[in-house]
DNA sequence: ACCTGAACACCGTTCAAGT
DNA sequence: ACCTGAACACCGTTCAAGT
């Protein structure tokens, strides 16, 4: 039978076992080792697919941007005529993809993976994420609803970073108790932005 | 002789021990072996110290987070009759500490300390570290800089995430370099923030 | 009280060998 | 082409022993 030597694809298994071990340990607990073993092969098996440990992690944060932009997509294609919308319902999402994706969300953003350049397919799903930003940001300037004081894409920064920082800080206990229990993350992140808007 | 066994003193020669070895080989380069050697000793002496390898990196960010206070407080104390100014000069000391101890910074931020809670000085410090953002955030809205349209804490978060969020950004690579050529990390955190202020 | 050295389990990476 | 198992250097942590 054409049983592949594996299951065909061990190096999306790879990923995926990854993932769950970061979900369930934590980026501390994340090992070549355990990963393998999660997959069912042997210790040195992903070096087949894998030149070192860092590659997998950058395949991981490629992956976790790929899904943070399927879910910005989502998020604002419905409301093409509506900025403002776009730009709240984008927050949403992006919120969101770092609470249901915590520790997913740390190792794409938290300097675990050391040359991010090295890598293309992550420095393109980046970018072209950065690049939705921009474009729902330049909208909402068209539309009056964010300041056009600056060009887009330093704006973008601006609004990407106030909700990132919020985020951040937040995943990481930087932010007290007592506003944790007034306010959701969503909430405090929505606040900041619309210190930010027009209208 | 008082020799104390040692140079006295082995606690503080550790982190700053392993303060070095982050600078020079970031995160990932930092082990508690390498610490102890560079501290000249054995490997295992840095236990009698430290319960373990977390509680080390909670010394170090605790270290790392008395510099950054300490840094602020000398950036805004000159100003204490001009909230606005107390601001800019506060984020600029902010970006300046993560520009000058990139390391240091992310190993206080980026998740790599797991049980924060554990750790009651470093609570302590970060604590009062926000405090003395809100501080200068209350004062700010007394004076019509920024707006009285929420407490001071939840206004404190959103400016501290705006700066913060900035930073971490430029830091691990996500701003575009072509935006990085035209402005300084600097001035990207501050135009941010100045979409927020009111005068 | 403070430090050493041997020991153990775990890890990243390499390599010769097997299918 | 894809995978295994032995091997090596390195790491965190423990513990009995030394001053």
């Amino acid at each position: 039978m054409p049983k592949k030597y594996h299951h065909g694809d061990l190096k999306n298994a790879l990923i995926q076992a990854g993932v769950e071990i970061l979900a369930k340990e934590g980026a501390g607990g994340l090992s070549l080792r355990k990963v393998a073993q999660r997959a069912g092969v042997s210790h040195s098996a992903p070096y087949a697919h894998f030149p070192d440990k860092q590659s997998l992690i950058a395949a991981i944060s490629t992956e976790g941007f790929t899904q943070l932009y399927t879910g910005l997509e989502a998020a604002i294609s419905p409301y093409s005529k509506n900025p403002k919308k776009q730009l709240l319902e984008g927050v949403k999402a992006y919120v969101r993809f770092a609470e249901e994706n915590t520790d997913t969300f740390k190792i794409m953003f938290s300097g675990v993976l050391e040359k991010e350049k090295d890598y293309p397919s992550f420095v393109e799903i980046s970018s072209q994420t950065f690049k939705l930003v921009v474009e729902v940001i330049q909208a909402c300037q068209n539309a009056g609803i964010l300041p056009a004081t600056a060009p887009a894409d330093l704006m973008a920064v601006s609004v990407w970073g106030q909700i990132h920082g919020v985020v951040s800080l937040a995943l990481e206990g930087q932010v007290s108790h007592t506003l944790l229990n007034k306010h959701t993350i969503q909430e405090i992140a929505s606040f900041g932005l619309a210190q930010m808007l027009l209208t």
